[in-house]
DNA sequence: TCATAAATAGAAATGATTTCTATTTATACC
DNA sequence: GGTATAAATAGAAATCATTTCTATTTATGA
């Protein structure tokens, strides 16, 4: 019941090989409750394995979030951030701007419900970005 | 009372000089009821100026964000696009990931408003995004 | 053990965005 | 209408996060 035999599970379930590095990635991700870049990502786990290409973290990254296994952070710099989040079920994400760390909501409206956000999170609300992505009418029609 | 006066009037509010360029610009954006890159936009305004830098609407088009005249679009493929919204108050944007074609939305709660946003958009949701921004307790309170 | 496809390292390329510097231009004032 | 000045700009170059490429290594299942 160590968490390496959760990984290797979830790895295999994916149809994914089971490599060393893709454990410690992982292992990295949970264990951070902030979101991270590739190359902070590639930082940490250079630690642990005197070779490891940057290229394969992004690759993994890119994969586990394909996946579904990790999530992207849309970031206003437009880099390239990753979080594990372990909570299953719809919820959204307060992102701190500075520490980077992630917190769960339970609340799916914005306005209405910012000052429960800001008890929530016993922090500053400083803005929020609700995007709604889809096809429009002309589009949905031609695909 | 054509747009150029108003748009003359708009820049020298903001402190920022009056040039043929800059007017063309927003004249470009507000004619477009879509996000543009600014690549893309330099590449219409290319038609009339004969010597025009990618770097300048770049830059005009980032100052006129800071300014709140425009606004950007976070795209999942992170490039940088820019929408011109004449619609004042606070709303939020239905985005075709096809066309880029941009809708302005009445309502701030998503989930429990898809279905009326589908009506609204005549088209399809595929996904949405809300992240809500700021500063966690103990970031707030260092800064 | 072995064959095979998947994963990887390391180097190199990519390309959107930014920086730099000399030149041009809008503007305020006369 | 000139003129001084700071702002804006063009064009070239740099940046740098991300991606691509290829030869080598590794996990896996038979
Ligand atoms: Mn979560
Ligand atoms: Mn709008
Ligand atoms: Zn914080
Ligand atoms: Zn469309």
């Amino acid at each position: 019941m160590e968490p390496n035999t959760a990984y290797h599970a979830l790895l295999k379930n994916l149809g994914l090989k089971v490599t060393p590095k893709r454990l410690a990635l992982l292992s990295v991700l949970e264990e951070e409750h902030r979101y991270l870049s590739p190359e902070e990502v590639w930082k940490k786990l250079r630690r642990s394995f005197k070779s490891l290409g940057l290229p394969t973290v992004y690759r993994n990254m890119e994969e586990l979030e394909c996946h579904g296994v990790i999530s992207k952070v849309l970031h206003s710099n437009r880099k390239l951030y990753y979080y594990f989040c372990p909570k299953t079920g719809h919820h959204h994400h307060f992102v701190c701007m500075e520490c980077r760390i992630v917190e769960d909501l339970s609340v799916c409206a914005v306005r209405e419900m910012e000052k429960e956000i800001k008890r929530q999170v016993n922090g500053t609300v400083t803005s929020h970005i609700l995007q709604v992505n889809g096809l429009c009418g002309n589009c949905a029609e031609k695909l």
